[in-house]
DNA sequence: CTGAAAGCGCTAACAT
DNA sequence: ATGTTAGCGCTTTCAG
């Protein structure tokens, strides 16, 4: 059997069966007010005979809008999957889609040359999209946007004053991480900083500065780990092998702090007792190193619901704000 | 800027830049031979020019098939995301859905009370469907399949004899796992099988049952496992406490096996010493337990992949087989 | 409140 | 090899 035998009714015949014309039954279908409630009436009894569902491309066609939107990932499947961030934001992103009239279809770019994913939003088969990546600034996520209105999770690296993103506050959570340290005592931070060419590692590195500075404290150490394991470890290395012995470490992500922390453990060196450890996302691994990482929190679940409830609103025709800044929060375990 | 203000060119457009008819760029868009080198040459100079991409809707509508398809995913994104099988499906299927002309979409059905689904499939927006969950009983699946081909991942619970499905050999990979312990010198072989409400579960209890009976030994003991890790924890103290006391437990998925191990460790049973254990799945939890798991592995990427093709095979007009049965393979470890 | 009519952009016979 | 001609199923003015 193919797909094309398993027709299903047209509004032609609903509107036949139920002796209106079908601009009645497009009225119904789209809800529209100015109907009587004897055609209303019919056309549904109509529409629950005939089992009758729109066709998709039809209205898209007719009315240039398709009721879905996408959520566009330009990683590969093993990084997408291996990543709580994604799954914590499409979660989001899903939770609120789905209690709107729109379809949510999930792209994955692994593999694909990109063009495929841009002819898929140039052609019309979407209204809006949203696109969760860490490196935002692959050029075809350009060509997405330019065809139809797009959110990105996290301020992209160029963002361009009419891109709309939701981003957690990477810098104010930094300054709070740090200041928890220094209201623990600890005099002598070091940081691991993520990539200079993503602005959660930026913005977290100047949150660790902001909070030093005001608290007219010397940065120990200042390392990038480049948001990997093996890069915090390597990170922590220079550090302990440097001059400055630090009494606490901020760590710009919970995998960096995992390698450092091992690096720290082989030193013999006791956390928090000797050097007390910060990490930043709250990711499952928070919970399964030993001693339990003190970190900071993202809200990204919330962030896909935001971002949802952002792009539905520009598809309304709202102005939704273009930056929306989430808190974090400091959820306090064994390492500091 | 709305959706509607960012319009392609069309094909009529294209067509008169080229100086040739609509055919003529249809011909050339979708690959015809029958064009003249010069006015091949034309149109495709015309579309890049225009930056043309023909419009899905209209292309859908005047053939009736979308060039898409559709993994459909009936759990909640929790489980979606914290369950390892879903992301090899998940890849598999990409992997191959990425090298074909069809675009892949992803849909995760948690919060959908199943209609919108079902109208997304038979609204004409897809050409197939693939459908992977723990539970094939949904009776929005079947809506599904009466709307579109459908392949499904493991044999359907009530599988009736033209649907597809790709699945592992459950039951000769379970028959393995325990004619490996046979071979150990084991011989007071118990079992924790999955729930008789799923196929894998019933397949591979039937695979732990073949092999003891065609090496003549009995059955030392059989216990539901549900296939959760408390479930498997139940089960083994089930075991413990009854009379038989085995030197081995087959058990039917590796999360149980975590949860029986647990158990027995508590009860001071060495593993593998007093009792083998050998899992199923071959997840990552077989890694991160102690002593490690020796397992069965199930090839779900290649499953995916496999899906895939029969899906598309069937899209062409092909007719693939319709079960198509994965082999297994043992991984041994500490723990057998 | 309702119907008639004109497309939306494309494909697919059918001619030529 | 190429153009002409009907639609695909729906929305949306525009009359009434």
């Amino acid at each position: 059997m193919t797909a094309q035998s398993r027709s299903t009714a047209t509004i032609e015949e609903v509107a036949r069966l139920a002796g209106v014309s079908r601009s009645t039954v497009s009225r119904v279908v789209n809800g529209s007010t100015a109907v009587s409630p004897e055609a209303l009436e019919s056309v549904r009894a109509a529409i629950d005979d005939l089992n009758y569902v729109p066709n998709r491309a039809a209205r898209s066609l007719a009315s240039s809008r398709t009721l879905a939107v996408a959520v566009i990932i330009p990683e590969d499947t093993h990084r997408f999957f291996g990543d709580p961030f994604f799954a914590a934001i499409v979660s989001g992103i899903n939770a609120t889609i789905a209690s709107s009239p729109y379809v949510l279809t999930l792209f994955i770019a692994s593999n694909d040359p990109g063009d495929k994913m841009v002819g898929y939003a140039r052609s019309g088969s979407i209204d809006g999209a949203i696109v969760v990546s860490h490196h935002t600034s692959d050029t075809f996520v350009s060509a997405i946007a330019s065809a139809v209105p797009v959110v990105y999770a996290g301020r992209p690296d160029h963002a361009r004053p009419n891109d709309y993103y939701v981003d957690v506050d990477n810098a104010a959570g930094a300054r709070d991480a740090v200041e928890y340290l220094i209201g623990q005592g600890r005099r002598r931070i070091a940081t691991i900083a993520g990539p200079a060419s993503m602005s959660a590692g930026v913005d977290r590195l100047a949150g660790y500065r902001a909070a030093m500075r005001s608290a007219g404290l010397p940065e120990v150490a200042v390392e990038d780990g480049d948001f990997t394991a093996e890069g915090g470890a390597a990170a922590m290395r220079r550090i302990l092998e440097g001059k400055g012995k630090p009494d606490a470490v901020f760590i710009a992500s919970d995998l960096m702090a995992r390698g450092a922390m091992g690096v720290l453990q082989a030193a013999r060196v006791r956390v928090p007792d000797d050097v007390a450890v910060v990490g930043f996302d709250d990711s499952q691994l928070a919970t399964s190193v030993s001693p339990t990482l003190t970190t900071m929190r993202q809200p990204s679940f919330a962030q896909g619901q935001t971002m949802a409830r952002v792009l539905l609103g520009l598809l309304e025709g709202d102005e939704p704000p273009h930056a929306t800044i989430l808190p974090t929060e400091l959820i306090v375990r064994e390492s500091a």
